[in-house]
DNA sequence: CCATCTTTGTGCACGCGTTCACAAAGACAT
DNA sequence: ATGTCTTTGTGAACGCGTGCACAAAGATGG
């Protein structure tokens, strides 16, 4: 059984590598700005620090799309957003569900960002009755007993998954078993799909910890050699007790 | 200037990888789990099952942080869990701003994962003067006047931006300024911090673009043969013509 | 038509992360 | 005490991603 595998393995095909994809949008976001500005061109140091990266990276990136630039000019902003968008496949229209509408999928429903390229919102879909009919955002609510009906009949591939934790696993195969082959994960669970189905997971409470984790680096740096000192005795004791439950916590704190 | 840089480019220190931090919370989540059920010890090949990974990578990642397994029976989860948590700073409260109170904001203010694990969701603040005074998730939002004066007081470090995205840059200079130093970035925009300040971002918008790219994908491997002769047609198409503004749309869909 | 100047596209080297495969460590039974 | 069996911890190889640095390409001016 594959278990939460986050990605595929291979991305042979075309060949463009698995982070070029994941600058790609940051590109387009960056030359969709350009374009309604009306600037017909861009080099790749202007490009690169719009889009916060390093010029050469975006140089390469572009290099797996094809040659669209022209040498001593730049690029052709235009011709750059629809390369782009055809790549990332936003120039056809996708059809998305989003199931759990708690405060989440309901801020989900709303936010714009989604309509404005190749997204839209096919169905609301939630468990409770009570929400069934109830329109939030504009879209009425359905209930999850229409669930495959729905993914069939709007010829859905892309599933967002607002649910609570405990039931995202279930839901997941649910959407799965009806066609759905990519899924957009908010819950703060592992999931496992069969080979063949895309999951990216969006994680609130990991982002945090590992803020927290550098965070609290920050902070012993300035407390540097008495804090080493500390952690080497805490780490020796530690060790020679075999198991302490419960040692002192440290208390680095910035204020 | 450093623009838009996502990461602290050195993990010095204690040498903890990037890649392992950032899996860290995944194992906590999984070993929680596990204590709830009073499970006492589990091996790496259970627990990387639970957490989704390659028990490899996960004993690599723990060797990391020292030697606290027992060869022949597995890791003892009560204290895997507690050394964990002090490594990621989950031992101490983090007090956390949210900024934007809109529908994604207050979905944020009611998330129960915020709470759970050292975080404090110290004050909400909005620009909307109607909002001010208007309980959230039990909590009262606060005028962006107020902004450096809250961070101040409570000591704040770690700023959650979930406004529009022409505000972002603006709010994120302000928190800064004030003594955040971890910024969590939910506004489709590059944010451009000073060295130093961590940020992360969240970028609904982006990952359903990588999900899209990768359904293409799919849907183009099924017409393999059909689909390489057009494209490849198209290229030599487009590159004698040099620049095709417009080509066709191939039109390769699922259903 | 030639020289100069800008900017792309890429070969190359380096470092990080992943995975394999196995020796060492320890539990457990006899 | 000794042998067996399980599971950890890690050395080594490999592959991917990044960034430097430069040659080639083309625009632009004389």
């Amino acid at each position: 059984m594959a278990t939460g595998r986050t990605h595929r393995t291979a991305t042979r095909s075309r060949g463009i590598p698995e982070a070029t994809v994941a600058r790609l949008p940051l590109y387009l976001r960056a030359l969709t700005a350009l374009s309604e500005r009306s600037v017909p061109t861009v080099s790749s140091e202007e490009l690169a620090a719009a889009a916060g990266v390093n010029s050469a990276k975006l140089r390469k990136d572009f290099s797996y799309l094809g040659s669209y630039g022209t040498r001593g000019v730049g690029y052709d902003v235009e011709y750059l957003v629809y390369q782009i968008s055809r790549e990332l496949g936003l120039t056809q229209d996708w059809p998305v569900v989003i199931v759990g509408i708690g405060n989440l999928g309901a801020a989900l429903a709303n936010y714009g960002g989604f309509a404005s390229r190749g997204f839209r919102v096919a169905a609301l879909i939630d468990a409770d009755p009570e929400m069934a009919g109830k329109p939030v955002a504009g879209i009425p609510v359905q209930h999850t007993d229409q669930l495959e009906k729905i993914i069939d009949d709007n010829g859905v591939s892309i599933g967002v998954i607002a649910t609570p934790a405990g039931a995202a696993q279930q839901v997941c195969e649910r959407l799965v078993a009806a066609g759905v082959t990519s899924i957009l994960n908010f819950a703060p669970t592992v999931l496992s799909v069969p080979d063949g189905v895309d999951v990216r997971k969006v994680d609130l409470s990991i982002e945090l910890q590992i803020l927290a984790f550098h965070e609290q680096r920050k902070a012993g740096e300035e407390a540097d050699a008495q804090a080493d000192a500390v952690l080497a005795a805490e780490a020796a004791a530690a060790e020679k007790a075999g198991k302490g439950p419960d040692g002192d916590v440290p208390a680095v704190m910035p204020a």
